[in-house]
DNA sequence: TTATAATGGACAAACGATTGTCTTAAAATT
DNA sequence: AATTTTAAGACAATCGTTTGTCCATTATAA
């Protein structure tokens, strides 16, 4: 009924917990204890199903071998299984996730870092949702190592990984423009975010390296869910005139803005084209139009923020004072075009040169 | 740059860590702490921001405030949407979620248990993979509060929650049928899960009333993934005289089936009619052809999922032994029939007597 | 005045492990 | 035979809390 504790298997052995717990900790050698003890303690131990209380081993040892997890929504197929690439590199050594979900909500996301951290977590890796990150930099200024992975504050000095979120948004910029697309609307995200940030530089630029100019009313958007992807594409649908493509800054807005012109029944990529910032999702190529869209390695993006975050915690064991000198590591992880059927190649000068000239309206 | 203990508060405030903790705890009153040490005390512990360690806590108390959530996948979006219906309530009362990955793999599933014990947790809500429970079995007799959600064992005792598959199989099925289909093919899951065998009585159960005789050559696939619905739905396709329904067990296997379909240029439903069992996603709508499909209440399995095993946490404080009277609680969770686009009505009665007469061949 | 009760809080023992230091008996050395 | 080494393991403190019990002091009652 009862868990067997370590003092159970003294009292079974008729030896000291000193020993069991050498033993069972790989120093029988160490400590001399001899191959019989050492013998006799492993396979009552086995026999009696003995598992040491973390809680007690991480009391003592200040080692809890669990990290805490904190992304903005579990249920978003890109966060998932970016944390599941985490759940399984740490397993393989032993170590435990406590996943917090953050709802979106900075407030939430503060509260988790705090009851995280009150459960002793030996590291804390965090896919931040807003822009605001002194409670980040507090993390580190307790000591905590710390990961940020998906956003990108350059700051704070910590480990982060992120997608190359500029030159991604460039080159599904580049690809409309040079599909011929002029009129290029983009529905972002949450505005200051690093994520939308770059995204939005990395439009802006393309637009301006080929000579077409910024229109700010083509800007949209100010989350990256679904329902303000839905309006947003409402209200650029009902634009005059209407752009001939939009960017998205999410799948999930992807999804809104699907919904929105199936409504207005509108055909894609005939009436609108449309390309897509965000990650491979199981059921892409099933949609009515397969989105052509900019895929992030999220797979990649969890299993290096894991192993910055164990890079972190041994550097901390070795208690180099230094260790700002090697903790600033940012990865930058490629995107990769994948060209679908949801952008239209307007063939004819004629339409372009429409386009430009309805725009000066 | 260290975290505060309860000592240091002590030290402070020239006061004990017995009042200290009291007052904490909100036993100033019972245990008479005049005003004025609690006031002292409450508002120190605010300026150091002490946060009380959770490990000692746990230790002390034996109570962890946290609960242990396995999952085959973490990256599937039933999963993933059910867990984080669990982290959120959770969250509400203090309560943190250690996650746990099982891979599909019962090995895994069973190391996920012991981990997650070993960590303490107060109570373990499992989706199992498998067919096997006795490990299940064995974390009761721990005396660790389990409840099981998604699959059902029957002769386990704890509660459970799960969706009403048989009906739902049975309705989809019924639906099929009504639309005058008779060749009827089902792409099963992993055999002998609960989950599967229920699916699959429904079918069996549905075509029987309705004087349609079982084919088992219609019956076919072997786990719930993507992959296994590609294979099944290709050899489905090729089959002489082709089905002209398939009832998948799960989203996955529907998106693997979509995948052999469209690959084969064969249109849904006018080649071949689907009907998918699992959950609502946020792209169903926008599939090719939104698939016709039978819901399950996700969000409301994970919250009946932490509620049950919270009732099962404080029945075992209360310290019943007749625990076992309340403890075995099986929940059922009706189904939806969500009607789309991918079933078609064979309005003709030629082609239902033509269906009849080849698979008489 | 003395016994009794109330008030306000401190002591110290847990919880289950780990670990620096010590002890004891046997073996080896002189 | 006396001393030193070595082998094998035990003691006890400690991590940060909680909690049953006890102790002073002051106030009240007799």
């Amino acid at each position: 009924m009862k868990r067997i504790s370590i003092k159970d298997l003294a009292k079974k052995t008729g030896l000291s917990t000193t020993t069991i717990s050498r033993v069972l900790n790989g120093k029988a050698k160490q400590y001399r204890i001899s191959d019989n003890a050492a013998q006799l303690i492993i396979s009552t131990a086995q026999k009696e199903g003995y598992r040491p209380d973390r809680n007690a081993v991480s009391l003592r040892t200040n080692r809890s071998q669990t990290i805490g997890v904190i992304v903005p929504n579990i249920a978003d197929y890109y966060f998932s299984s970016l944390s599941r690439m985490i759940e399984i590199a740490a397993r393989k050594i032993g170590y435990s996730i406590l996943l917090s979900d953050s709802q979106e909500i900075l407030e939430l996301e503060i509260e988790s870092i705090d009851s995280l951290i009150s459960r002793k977590v030996d590291g804390l890796i965090v896919l931040p949702i807003g822009n605001k990150s002194s409670h980040l930099k507090n993390v580190i200024d307790i000591g905590i190592p710390l990961v940020i992975a998906d956003r990108h504050f350059p700051l704070i000095e910590c480990p982060q990984v992120f997608s190359d979120n500029f030159n991604g948004a460039f080159k599904a910029t580049e690809f409309l423009i040079k599909k011929n697309h002029s009129r290029i609307a983009c529905i972002q995200g949450r505005q200051n975010t690093s994520v939308n940030n770059e995204r939005l530089r990395g439009y802006k630029n393309a637009l301006k390296q080929y000579d077409i100019q910024v229109d700010p009313a083509l800007i949209i958007g100010d989350e990256f869910g679904l329902r303000s992807g839905y309006v947003s594409a409402k209200i650029l649908i009902n634009m005059i005139p209407r752009p001939t493509a939009i960017f998205t800054f999410s799948n999930a807005i992807s999804l809104g803005a699907l919904r929105a012109i199936y409504e207005e029944n509108l055909n894609i990529p005939n009436d609108i084209s449309i390309i897509s910032f965000d990650h491979d999702q199981p059921y892409s190529e099933f949609l009515a139009t397969p989105i052509t869209s900019i895929d992030q390695q999220t797979s990649e993006m969890g299993q290096i923020a894991f192993k910055l975050l164990m890079a972190e915690i041994n550097n901390k064991d070795a208690d180099n004072s230094n260790a700002s000198l090697s903790s600033a590591k940012f990865v930058t992880l490629p995107t990769k075009l994948r060209k679908r059927q949801s952008v239209k190649n307007f063939k004819s000068e004629k339409n372009v040169a429409e386009n430009v000239l309805q725009s000066q309206d």
